[in-house]
DNA sequence: GACTTCAACGCAAGCGGTTGCGTTGAGTGC
DNA sequence: GCACTCAACGCAACCGCTTGCGTTGAAGTC
């Protein structure tokens, strides 16, 4: 009942294996009868494929592997969710694969991990160096990313240039003239591609409006809450100060906000903010962000990629996700008191703001202390007062 | 170059192919010479093994199964990010199942899909019922758990029970009386273990402190933010209300800080609020919280099913991490004033209060729409403006 | 120098399926 | 009644690797 081959059901049910065989892959040369035997006979032993067996005699390995520069980021959880229900209702196999430092990269494409391993690849993403795609071609199988877009690969994408346009456009439409945007910091380690496209539609969107541009109107960061905090940080400390904030992504504001809340600047009255991504948590904030559904985005790619990967001669495709603005209520219309001025009359607290991340990303300590009064120099709240009754004055 | 066969190889190196396993595999039985002309011959032919073929020959299979409930969240992302590393670091592959509903689950566990398919097998936080766990131990493999203890399987935990205890401990040591405990919904459709483990820390303490407990100091909701919201709302509509409030998770916590937050309860002047978890967003919100390294869980729980799986009769263990609590800015001694009090002088504005979850969920509408000015009923940010200058009274 | 010993290596039998092809036998047309 | 057809099924050869066992030949022993 544990371990039957398929030997133990042809016995029992008085047959070849040649027609067990076939009669549970449904490829016809069975009569019906002995269909029905050899189905209550594998039933009763409770008796399952082999897949090593499977995959030895049919050359294909009903597997497919995803490849995740992160796990826990929101963005990639959510796309694997999103792929791991349409493979596994597929009866595929999905191989997680995560791509940890550059060292685990480097090792993982140069030698075939993969090789003779998998039918397909989901790849999110990543920009690939050329020996990398190189090495995914010579995989012999169908690749597909999600987040780039690479020539004889599928993939799916939103369009971040023209979202992060309507976004600052919106931002625009408000009457704002002096943007900024706190950018992901194209040294990145995973070499992220969304940044730069993010980028291209806010500088479009600022060039359509005739509205200035430059260095002192950008700041960059990791694509965290730390990194957001860093980037309005140095934002701030600029001679000339914006009227609205274009995040790259929702957690890069949520670190705006936390800046701006920390050092007395309301939002949106002396300042917009508007993020990129829709995060769980923006609502909360009630973050303006242009939304996108990840987890479609992970569905509508893993489904392309177990048709290829079954073998219909499917063609590499470019799908497109949609994207909406959401507008909440971190953006208003520009006030005329100058956030420089609104500064001038308070405490600069900025200083202080220097990321606690390292702290955190060591390991917990002091097991079994009793209330260590760990009071890390950051551990203030975000938002503020002002905030909270943004809603009732626009309502 | 590209599905070269241990036979090429053997050609090449002018020997058998069971030389060429014996040397690849290191077992002996060939001499120096003869390896360095092997491996010289693999490396030249790019030659991996084919898994199938070496799973059928020796009955393993190289792999283990990751099993999740959810993807997407914190815990477990973060549990499988660690488990991942340890996995692929021993060379195992890692096969991920995502258990969706409650259908999934049973077909999951009726028919052995993991039979023959795995050397192990690692769950996160599910209460297992008495079939599945019959399930699992006929799969006759290593079978490990995370957050959950079951007779005869391995298992990390961190101590729920003590480390909730610990928390509301601080509270009565600030000398709160009336503590209230928001906590998970027991009707959760995955049945997790953890609140009300949670739930009996916060009793203990209680009643070690003699204080008192009961119906009127508890809310339920689900574990995320919405639920702590949903729950803090309920607990606001009390007829006494508490001091502070210990919420089961860090979301939990999140929610009731929006709440506090909104009805104008200043934190922790007028409630206190520890959470549970230290999500990476608790110290943004300067949430006094119970620390613990899930990564590590996960990297803990991975290394045992893997030497278990790779044959070494390792028994049964049960792993215990460490938590610690962090005192941060949320948490402070009770002031005289009853809440009661102080919202008796605002407008009750918790009506509102409803989760607009639901909406998020739904799938992107309006992709081209020009700012539809969608503004959620919840559109009010956290925190408050007291909340910023705790630091400076108590530091 | 004959005999033992043992490292080094090849042979061949699996592992558990799939599948091309050959065989069988009942049903058909004449 | 006989050749023919074709559905139904079995045979056996793989798929690529591992491994027990037998063989070989050089080194060591008396």
């Amino acid at each position: 009942m544990e371990k039957a081959t398929i030997k133990d059901v042809a016995d029992l049910a008085g047959v070849s294996p040649s027609s067990v065989s076939r009669s549970l892959r449904g490829v016809g040369g069975v009569s019906a009868a002995t269909t029905e035997r050899i189905r209550a006979a594998a039933e009763s032993l409770g008796y399952t494929v082999s897949p090593a067996a499977y995959r030895l005699a049919t050359g294909r390995t009903g597997t497919v592997a995803v490849v995740m520069p992160y796990l826990t980021r929101w963005f990639f959880a959510e796309l694997l969710g999103g792929a791991e229900a349409v493979v596994r209702e597929a009866g595929l196999d999905l191989l997680l694969y995560h791509l940890g430092d550059t060292e685990i990269r480097q090792r993982y494409f140069s030698s075939g991990i993969l090789r003779k391993r998998v039918d397909g690849v989901l790849l999110a993403t990543l920009a690939l160096s050329d020996p990398e795609i190189h090495a995914l071609r010579s995989l012999d199988v169908p690749v597909c990313m999600a987040g780039t877009e690479v020539d004889g690969f599928s993939s799916v994408c939103i369009d971040d240039v023209s979202s992060a346009r309507r976004a600052v456009q919106h931002l625009v439409n408000l009457g704002h003239e002096r943007i900024a945007i706190i950018a992901g910091d194209p040294r990145e380690p995973m070499h992220f591609t969304v940044p730069p496209r993010r980028r291209d539609g806010y500088l479009a969107a600022l060039k359509a409006a005739g509205l200035p541009a430059g260095p002192d109107l950008e700041a960059q960061g990791a694509f965290t809450v730390e990194g957001g905090e860093e980037a309005t940080v140095d934002l701030l400390a600029r001679d000339v100060l914006p009227t609205a904030i274009f995040a790259e992504c929702d957690e890069m504001a949520f670190g705006a906000l936390r800046v701006l809340g920390r050092v007395g600047l309301r939002v949106p009255e002396d300042m917009s903010v508007v993020g990129f991504d829709n995060h769980p948590m923006a609502s909360y904030f009630g973050l303006t962000t242009v939304a996108q559904d990840v987890a479609e985005q992970g569905r509508m790619i893993a489904w392309h990629l177990v048709r290829s990967a079954q073998g219909n001669g499917a063609k590499p495709v470019r799908l497109r996700a949609p994207t909406h603005l959401i507008v909440r209520a971190t953006t208003g219309a520009p006030t005329r008191r100058t956030a420089r001025a609104i500064l001038a009359g308070r405490q600069p607290a900025v200083a202080g703001a220097k990321s606690d991340s390292a702290r955190r990303s060591s390991r917990p300590a002091r097991a079994n202390g009793h209330d260590p009064l760990t009071r890390p120099p950051m551990a203030r709240p975000a938002g503020n007062k002002r905030l909270a009754t943004t809603k009732e004055k626009k309502g």
